[in-house]
DNA sequence: TTACGTGCAAAATTTTTGCAGGGAT
DNA sequence: ATCCCTGCAAAAATTTTGCACGTAA
């Protein structure tokens, strides 16, 4: 975890007076790890688990609907009925997403002209671009090549 | 329903060999009705049944499937754990959409540029972009004007 | 001390599936 | 006649919630 996404946990804790206790620090610790960065409510689960068993369900959703809703954690659709979770908006705030259609592989990526273009389009049709992200779903490699990709049979 | 849509479908069923019944009928009628664009599998419901009221669920919810992995409806995103689909990828293959990361407001709009420039960052990273498409969440007026969207109660 | 937070287990939602009967080709 | 399709109902998968107890500030 960074220093800078240790202080943007601080920061929402005291504004909300929220508690820090050790269930919601040990999910804290699992979804801002710096390893592997989108997770779904049950890989978030596995990992709070090998940090410490007694982890609840219960908690770890009660703690992401708290974490996304003040923005800590984006929700990001990779497709196929998933909700992912995206931890990595703090230290990179312009970062945008590249999912395969099919494999539902993502790529993150920053890209100067994309976020300015995207800002005009937003403004354009009367939205405000904070916090605006952009997701482009294309087919990866393999899928292009292969007509299908790793996961999927037919 | 478009004659394009149509013949797509028809395209479809010819390629695959499935039979056309009346349950798959009143169900391609509901998602590809020019009325509203957007719709959730539960939307999609309440519509099919208004057109025969022994619309069952199982055979919605294999009919989506079936669409959507043929490319005939497009999954998206608006957040908030609800997953919509677009029926309105055969008529604008171009178009994007614009979503309230609050509210979840959806407009479609294409635009060249971002088009274009989308499809050199998707190539650049090794994907193709065919069929791919573009989602940009922001803030809706009412959002960035009175903190909050309608639905939401604080 | 005293709200706030937690965990269990039950409930609610949403989607998938086995199976026997029905219908399109 | 054959094999795909359907509907029911049960199961699965995912997320939410009531309640009594625990605990950080």
């Amino acid at each position: 975890m960074t220093p800078e996404v240790r202080e943007k946990i601080q920061v929402l804790f005291d504004l909300k007076g929220l508690r820090m206790t050790r269930p919601r620090q040990v999910i804290l610790d699992a979804a801002f790890s710096d390893q592997g960065a989108h997770f779904t409510a049950d890989e978030l689960f596995e990992k709070a688990k090998a940090l410490d068993s007694k982890t609840s369900r219960a908690t770890l959703y009660r703690t992401l609907v708290l974490l996304v809703d003040s923005g800590l954690l984006h929700e990001i659709d990779l497709g196929k009925g998933v909700t992912s979770y995206d931890p990595n908006f703090i230290d990179s705030p312009d970062h945008n997403h590249l999912i395969c259609m099919d494999c539902a592989e993502v790529i993150e990526f920053e890209d100067q002209h994309m976020s300015v273009l995207g800002d005009c389009v937003t403004r354009r049709l009367g939205f405000a671009p904070s916090n605006k992200t952009i997701q482009i779903k294309a087919k990866c490699e393999t899928l292009r090549r292969t007509g299908s990709c790793a996961h999927k049979a037919g």
